[in-house]
RNA sequence: GCGGGGGUAGCCAAGUCAGGUCAAAGGCGUGAGGUUUAGGACCUCAUCCCGAAGGGGUUCGCAGGUUCGAAUCCUGUCCCCCGCACCA
């Protein structure tokens, strides 16, 4: 077995040495692209070696086209997640420790090291043997690593102050409130990766009506506020302890449960003191203005909001579950102090008409499922169904007033605004799910957060621009333009600021941390001058420095006067972006999408308004053997060991042959394995090629000239994949064809001088058309060709259109299929050995038929009688008609069914079928395996046809006959 | 619900935009034969069903339709996956 990682680290080596891949502007053209640096809380993994592959492969089949290539790379440190890592080291979490430890090789003493976030991301950055760094390595990447960077740097943060400087001036900085998962154990803000329990689950923003009774507020938490024309009722739970709260000047009555809550969320929350809650009293509905009493219902919540609900019995099942029963029960009303009368007249008010449903949907649907009682827990799914239907497709009736025949959809926020505007309602957030709870073992609540910082995606003029750009960008998978479209519309007010987490301050606030996904839009212009900005003390990095690289403002001299940076660096930092930019492809997984590309798009257009990226590839996600990975879980195959038990080359193939970029793809180690084998074929087959002597330059034959024509379509196929970012085909081709046809190839020549001098050609060939593959190999096999130089900066294969020659490619498909038809033929009469097989080339006159209806065809329309006189006259021979209008009958539906380009091929090509069965017939007996292979015209009148099958040949399919 | 993608032979997956070369590439798996000291690997062939002559039959989620002809176009329908925000 071949030890190819001995290859991968001598052309590492080499290149690294040879400084291949660090460049600089330069007269050639250039071509830059980038992808998303990885977030690096955990080892590089198999999915990740798929996104940074193709980038690769893309970077050097663009040098090979004598482009400029740069393809640089950086790390993510900002954000939680590695916070959160580091935390969960802090707490010794058990599973969490043994990943560390047992999966990624961290040793047990070293674990307090990793409690600081800046040395767990470091080291699954660039330390670790499992390190992103080492990886990218590993694989053979074509990296500048001199611009390498991360984004803590302190360069790096005085260019994000830059960025948000200009962000700022412009106006598309805000300030609001926003709700945020909090832990008051912890006293943060907490993400998914910090839940021990909920993960996943959303805040969702409820409405609370404000029902009045005396000075009191009752507040009514509703998902639903354009239900408030259908409230029959308020629901009370009994069994809750209610309280009265000054709430922000008003006295409220909620559930005690409520009013941390509300005082989390920002209300001004005073005074508390209990209260007994009469039942059967009436309050006043807002914006409606009726009255209705407080009745009792156990199933309403007091953790849920606050703890009280208005009655619409109508759109609401659980509504109409309670006051039903109600009704059934006066006992349970007198138990309270309500009079039964007070609830008899109490009947659904239908406001919304909604297709399939009949007056009071909510109604319809207890009936259908038969729910009898308020604590029936399919009440939820109940719930569910009308209010999808509701909101989807549902209309306000004609007697609501002012909102009438608006859709809910829209109705629901039109009341909700009216009566928010009218200090009628007031916002509150809840969990859609519970519990949630903290690592640490805390209840997590919801909190509004006074001063959060937006980046203001909401506005007209900046998504103008944003679209402007997208219009001229090239995007790949040509689908992703409408999710891209959707997005720009629908993104507003992003918070983009952070109160924990590593990365840089907010220039304006710096209590607040810029957050991830706000610092990494523009970085690829930090790239093109990464490497020099190294040379420069980072204090010396101001706003005026950014201004005059990035934008040309002011003079390198004075901006040197007044920072202390050497002139030639900023003139060198001016020309290097200037050079470089726009970027030419930006590489990222399609999920991010909604999020970090369009923000990508937003930021260019703003800052960079006549760079803007000139595409993007969105790629699909990664599974593994079907299942998906988790890092924290450690089910996850690591790029070392991947690389270490298969090769670099083999990773790289399989990787880009399995899917195509924007596809899944599935990492399943039978596969892996069998490309191994198969590159491990290719390279005994080419050192066997290697070996082969040297020869002038001898006449080509049949299976030359084919060979060669293939190796031209197949060159052309790879080059328009890889144009195309079809790293899958280009294998297929590049690899797999070439490789079937060699073979077929070596089957079919015959003279040894030129099958050595055409197996050289293909080689050489060959090996640059997989060289942005499998890079190690192909320098290793280049260098011992003595081609020279390296590989990796050869020119990369032209199609040489003369040596295309579709005669010779139709006599190999020729070929290919009589010998495919003989062994249908052994196979049905089951015969293994045949002794002989003879083949019999059809009469001229079918032939001379045959071009006629073939240009017939080719005109469109067939006339058949027409056909039929002119090809008996042309002929001139003495047939029955009837015999002569089956085979053209026959030969007119057969052209008829060939591909337009095959039809062209053949009516243009001579082909002399006796004379290529005469030549293949050494090559038909190897294949067959039978002793004797004969070839006669059918007319032939010597000809042996014991069983006279010679009469069935047609042009391009001899009659056979086996013995 | 909104936005996007998808259902193809045992599995993965091409083909669909530009209908005929499509019983449908390629890979994996499986079977037979060859080779090898054995295992492994390698090579050849086969792998929807039927067939003692290169043929026929039935297929591309399901049901209709357009067409001389549909995996491909149209209509309807069922199912699956991803994203929907403060999370990188």
């Amino acid at each position: 077995m071949m030890n190819f990682q001995e290859l991968d680290a001598k052309w590492q080596q080499a290149w690294h040495e040879a400084k291949l891949f660090e460049v600089d502007s330069d007269k050639k053209p250039k071509f830059y692209l980038t992808v998303a640096y990885p977030y690096v809380s955990g080892p590089m993994h198999v999915g990740h070696g798929r996104t940074y592959t193709v980038p690769d492969v893309i970077a050097r089949y663009k040098r090979m086209r004598g482009l400029n290539v740069l393809f640089p790379m950086a790390y993510h440190f900002t954000g939680t997640p590695i916070v959160g890592a580091a935390k969960r080291v802090t707490r010794r979490e058990p599973d969490f420790v043994r990943v560390l430890t047992e999966r990624y090789g961290v040793a047990e003493p070293e674990l307090p090291k990793f409690e600081d976030p800046h040395y767990f991301a470091t080291h699954f950055a660039r330390e670790s043997e499992l390190s992103y760094r080492k990886g990218m390595e590993w694989l053979g990447y074509s990296i500048d690593w001199r611009r390498e960077f991360t984004t803590v740097d302190p360069s790096y943060s005085k260019f994000i102050a830059w960025q948000y400087h200009k962000l700022y001036d412009a106006g598309l900085i805000v300030k609001g409130k926003h709700p945020v998962k909090w832990c008051p154990g912890c006293g943060n803000p907490v993400t998914d990766h910090d839940l021990l329990e909920g993960e996943g689950v959303g805040i969702v923003e409820f409405t609370l009506l404000k029902y009045k009774i005396d000075d009191y507020v009752i507040p009514a938490a509703t998902l639903r506020p354009e239900t408030v024309f259908g409230v029959t009722n308020l629901w009370l739970n009994p069994d809750v302890k209610y309280v009265s709260a000054q709430v922000n000047g008003e006295r409220w009555i909620v559930s005690e449960q409520a009013v941390k809550k509300l005082r989390d969320q920002g209300y001004q929350v005073g005074e508390v003191s209990s209260i007994r809650i009469n039942f059967g009293r009436e309050v006043e509905v807002p914006l409606t203005h009726k009255r209705v009493p407080i009745l009792p219902a156990k199933f309403v919540d007091p953790d849920n909001a606050t703890g009280v609900v208005g009655s619409v019995p109508s759109h609401a099942p659980y509504d109409h579950v309670a006051l039903l029963e109600l009704q059934q029960h006066p006992d349970t009303l007198k138990a309270h102090g309500v009079k039964s009368s007070d609830v008899e007249g109490l009947k659904p008010i239908s406001l919304i008409e909604v297709e399939g449903f009949g007056e009071s949907p909510a109604i319809d649907v207890v009936n259908r499922i038969g729910i009898k009682d308020q604590t029936d827990s399919r009440l939820e799914e109940a719930t569910a169904e009308v209010y999808r239907n509701e909101f989807a497709k549902g209309r306000m009736r004609s007697w609501v007033p002012k909102y009438a025949g608006m859709l809910v959809s829209r109705a629901k926020t039109a009341v909700c605004d009216d009566m928010l505007a009218n200090n009628e309602a007031a916002t509150m957030y809840e969990f859609s799910a519970k519990p949630v709870v903290c690592r640490c073992g805390t209840p997590v609540t919801v909190k509004v957060v006074e001063d959060q910082w937006f980046l203001n995606y909401a506005d007209e003029g900046w998504k103008e621009k944003a679209r402007a750009c997208l219009a001229r960008m090239d995007l790949v998978p040509p689908e992703t333009r409408a999710q891209f479209e959707h997005t720009i519309g629908w993104l507003h007010e992003w918070p983009c600021t952070r109160s924990i987490g590593m990365g840089t301050p907010a220039p304006w606030d710096p209590k607040w941390i810029i957050e991830s996904l706000s610092d990494s839009t523009i970085y690829m212009a930090y790239y093109t001058i990464a490497h020099i900005l190294k040379t420069i003390d980072p204090a010396k990095l101001t706003d005026e420095v950014f201004d005059y690289v990035f934008h040309g403002k002011g003079s390198a001299d004075s901006i040197s006067r007044s920072t202390g940076i050497d002139r030639q660096a900023l003139e060198r930092m001016r020309r290097e972006f200037e050079y470089w930019y726009p970027l030419d492809y930006r590489m990222s997984a399609n999920e991010l999408i909604p999020n970090h590309l369009t923000f990508h798009i937003f930021h260019h257009a703003l800052l960079f308004p006549k760079l803007c990226p000139r595409g993007i590839i969105s790629f699909g996600m990664a599974v593994l053997e079907g299942e998906k990975m988790s890092s924290s879980k450690g089910n996850i195959i690591a790029i070392n060991e991947a690389v270490r038990e298969y090769g670099a080359d083999t990773v790289r193939l399989y990787l880009m042959s399995v899917s195509e970029p924007w596809q899944d793809l599935d990492w399943r180690t039978s596969e892996v394995e069998a490309m191994r084998r198969n590159l491990e074929r290719f390279y005994s087959l080419a050192e066997e090629i290697l070996v082969l002597p040297e020869t002038g330059s001898p006449s080509f034959a049949q299976p030359e000239l084919w060979m060669l024509s293939q190796l031209q379509r197949h060159v052309q196929a790879v080059t328009e994949a890889l144009e195309a970012f079809e790293t899958r085909k280009a294998v297929q081709h590049a690899f797999f064809f070439i490789m079937q046809n060699l073979r077929w190839y070596m089957k079919r020549a015959q003279q040894p001088e030129a099958r050595a001098h055409m197996l050289k050609r293909v080689f050489n060939v060959w090996l640059r058309l997989l060289a942005p593959f499998t890079p190690h190999i192909c320098e290793e096999l280049w260098e011992r060709a003595k081609s020279g130089g390296f590989i990796s900066v050869a020119p990369w294969p032209k199609v040489e259109e003369g040596l295309i020659d579709e005669g010779a490619e139709l006599v190999e498909s020729y070929l290919g299929r009589v010998l495919e038809d003989i062994g249908k033929i052994l196979r049905v009469v089951k015969v293994e050995k045949p002794k002989r097989v003879c083949l019999y080339v059809a009469q001229d006159w079918k032939w001379r038929a045959y071009r006629i209806a073939m240009t017939r065809v080719q005109d469109g329309r067939v006339d058949f009688g027409k056909l039929l006189r002119t090809v008996e006259k042309e002929l001139g021979l003495r047939l029955h008609t009837a015999d002569l209008a089956k085979y053209l009958q026959q030969a007119v539906q057969e052209l008829r069914g060939m591909p337009e380009q095959d039809l062209k091929t053949l009516a243009r090509v001579e082909v002399d079928e006796l004379q290529v069965l005469l030549d293949a017939t050494n090559f038909l007996r190897e294949q067959l395996g039978v002793q004797e292979v004969r070839v006669f015209k059918a007319e032939d009148a010597t000809r042996y046809d014991p069983q006279d099958r010679a009469k069935l040949a047609t042009p391009m399919r001899p009659a056979i006959f086996v013995e």
